[in-house]
DNA sequence: TGAACAGTTGAATAAGTATTCAATTAATAG
DNA sequence: CTATTAATTGAATACTTATTCAACTGTTCA
């Protein structure tokens, strides 16, 4: 039953695999998805989310600090208001990337 | 307020978001990520990937379930045995990708 | 035929998480 | 300084979902 050990020993570390599906956990949400697809069309601020999307400014922001913390998008303050935009170019290519993978 | 309007044209139809959504919500589970990941090494059974993650038969074959309707693996009955294989490529190539994210 | 084995399935439980609501911070205009 | 607006935050609720447990299906071999 050595099979067992084979694999073990290839498969990539715990951590790795744990830290590749914290990340795409992050991509798998609707709202987040839907942020993220906003953002790839221009900076907003988070008002704007917000009435794009018809949520309310709570439960965006709450999730604009998800994706903050995974370094998806940044936000910047620009007197009372908040600009966010996409923190990493290919975090697109990555979703695109999926996409390309449902299309089928 | 027409930035509203703008963005609503250009971003992804609604379901579109949500497939997308959907399938990394697939991705974005340690054990699915696991699995996937010792399939990747080579074709197993389920019995195989259970002693290798050192979890129960029926957790994996939950998540088996799983990972099939998304079209991600699929499984052969051998005998009494089922060997589960990658279903699909690339999706090792959108691991990969997800990989090259985190290592920053 | 029946006992043993591999895997699937459904229901229940347990753990995790998205949204709402209310309170709070920070910035600007009056 | 006060009132208003933009956004963040924490706690509570509602929802989703992973794992366990027990029962079941199908296959082999004795």
């Amino acid at each position: 039953m050595d099979v067992i050990e084979f694999v073990r020993d290839k498969i990539a570390p715990e951590e790795t695999i744990y830290d590749l599906a914290e990340f795409f956990k992050v991509l798998g949400d609707t709202t987040r998805a839907k942020i993220l697809s906003c953002l790839e069309v221009r900076d907003l601020y988070v008002g704007e989310i917000a009435e794009i999307l018809n949520m309310s400014i709570s439960a965006v922001s709450h999730q604009l600090r998800v994706l903050r913390n995974a370094k998806l998008v940044k936000g910047v303050k620009e007197g009372k208001e908040v600009k966010y935009s996409l923190d990493d170019n290919h975090i697109m290519m990555i979703m695109e990337c999926g996409m390309s993978h449902i299309k089928e």
